[in-house]
DNA sequence: TATGAATGAGGATTCATTCAT
DNA sequence: CATGAATGAATCCTCATTCAT
């Protein structure tokens, strides 16, 4: 039930309106009544935050096996193969996306994602440590805020505005950009 | 008056929640009447509209003379004072931009922003064509979509987030990889 | 307007439960949208203490002059005069108070009851110290206390519930057990 | 059962609103489903009756005991074991009162005071009647219903408003009335 | 008998918009 | 032009009640 209701809201939120994405609405198209929802859900925030969650989930089912994979490779492969894991999560849940992105009113309702952010400044900031050749331990803050803005950002940008750039080329560039960041200019 | 109100509207943007930033509210900031608020603008949206081109002007004030003024520099110097620019105007704006970014629940009503971006498209195209041991033609338009996200993106992220990096050092960092997509890996 | 609907409340509260007394329900019955009503009164809880402030001021209209024509009167004829004003008043209200009597949910509302109930308190202690052989000093308190509780209660019970008492010998004792008390046994 | 969800509604009334206090809540604090009440109250009327039937019933127990001791004593004796009682009673009720004077909504549910009521002025009547010195037969009525008036009502406000006067003065003070209407001015 | 998930009408309130003045 | 009172559909949410298990 809670799924028909979050499944319900993510097909509302792709079809309308953050703002006419009503809690109403979203009870009807999950075949349930107004009432039912709050059964689940203490308020309409918090359907939009299971949403997220789910979605977040989604995202790490494709991008932290990914992670593992990548693990044993050389810095270079590591990052195309996790860069290509992130692009492949991403381009699945681009509807939503779409909706989401510069739609969620209140940045509160963003635990999902800083949870996913949070994890991924902790795989980089780990894998740079790890690394030979890197920056110096003085920026490695630096370096990590910066690679994890260039990862999550610029596909997320390819996937939504699917500009006439061919994936690979743009696989390439990023993860070039991100080894640059990584090995200092 | 479009004016009072326009500035009304940003100052209640910032103020509250964007869905309790009301017509009502806007035009009681204004010191004028809610009837007359529609005198000038449409509906809602055009208000919105209207504050996101004000904004956008103001930006171009600040970034469009940094254009005339890196003009005649050398490539990596020419970055570097538009980044400085672009950081520079956004860090005037940063308040409304918080309250928009995230907040704007139609991405429709960005034809503003997306004149913006068609401008910087315009110049950075103009720019590495000039430029010597670029990347080569084919590679023009890709080279282009990279850069402007990387310049536009990653500045706001810094503005907004403002992480514990030293500006300097973050526009050094920026500097070198638009850079280093101009010239190619 | 602010008239229109207060008018509508009473006669709402008159014809249904408190709880049934909704403000789209009394929006109807002042043949106004249910946004008009807010308009003037900032919720709910505003219009029920509108209608008690309404009912207090038409109980005021009564007894105030009563005071006055009473006030030179000795004791006796004092205390008569004012009890058939009290009575006079509340059978006027009878409908209404009926209606708010112990369907009132929260006692913060009462403020406009807590009025008229410290206006009668001063007069009785007024009254009472200016009274030759009336009881020590030190049971003044008590003796007002007594007073206004009795003039208060009894007539509304005796407006309310109609016992079959003829009027002029309810007066009679009513006025008989306040001169008591002012006397003490 | 029946137990369990009326001690519940009593403890849930105290708490919150009368508004508030839902048949979902009253179940909840039952440790009982809200299906179940309905097997046993026809609807949340009943509860609220039955709420009240078991208070007067706490009060009974209370005040006709009182009444035997009182039985064999002379009249100023009587009066005055009796209005200890009822004070007695109702402090030991002062929460739930408080909860349900002003908040009972509707008039019709209060079968329970009704029967207290009705008891109460078989008690004083017959009380009145073998009273020698008593006021004459004509006005036996009314003296009965002043009397039940004085005698539950300035306790219930004695109680809840807790006035700055001594117990022993309002006593005192409230037994000299009652035998003032039992025998006349 | 007991459950408790499900119901859905209804509640208070908001707000973009209109229109008579 | 400007006003601002009036609108009324729509919003989020509650809760007395039901019914399949």
């Amino acid at each position: 039930m809670v799924d028909r209701v979050v499944e319900a809201a993510e097909r509302v939120l792709q079809d309308v309106d953050y703002q006419q994405a009503s809690t109403n609405r979203i009870a009807a198209a999950a075949g349930v009544s107004p009432g039912s929802v709050y059964q689940y859900f203490a308020d309409k925030d918090e359907i939009v935050e299971a949403v997220l969650t789910r979605m977040s989930d989604r995202l790490a089912g494709v991008i932290v096996p990914a992670l593992h994979r990548a693990a044993p490779l050389d810095p270079a492969s590591r990052t195309r193969v996790i860069v290509e894991a992130v692009i492949d999560a991403l381009e699945g849940e681009a509807g939503l996306l779409r909706a989401l992105i510069d739609r969620i009113p209140t940045i509160e309702q963003r635990q999902a994602v800083n949870a996913i952010r949070a994890r991924a400044e902790e795989t980089v900031y780990q894998s740079l440590a790890a690394m030979p050749g890197r920056v110096c331990d003085s920026e490695l803050d630096r370096a990590t805020w910066m690679i994890v803005e260039l990862a999550s950002y610029l596909p997320v940008r390819y996937v939504l505005d699917r500009p006439p750039i061919a994936r690979e080329a743009f696989v390439e560039d990023l993860v070039d950009l991100i080894l640059r960041i990584g090995y200092g200019p």
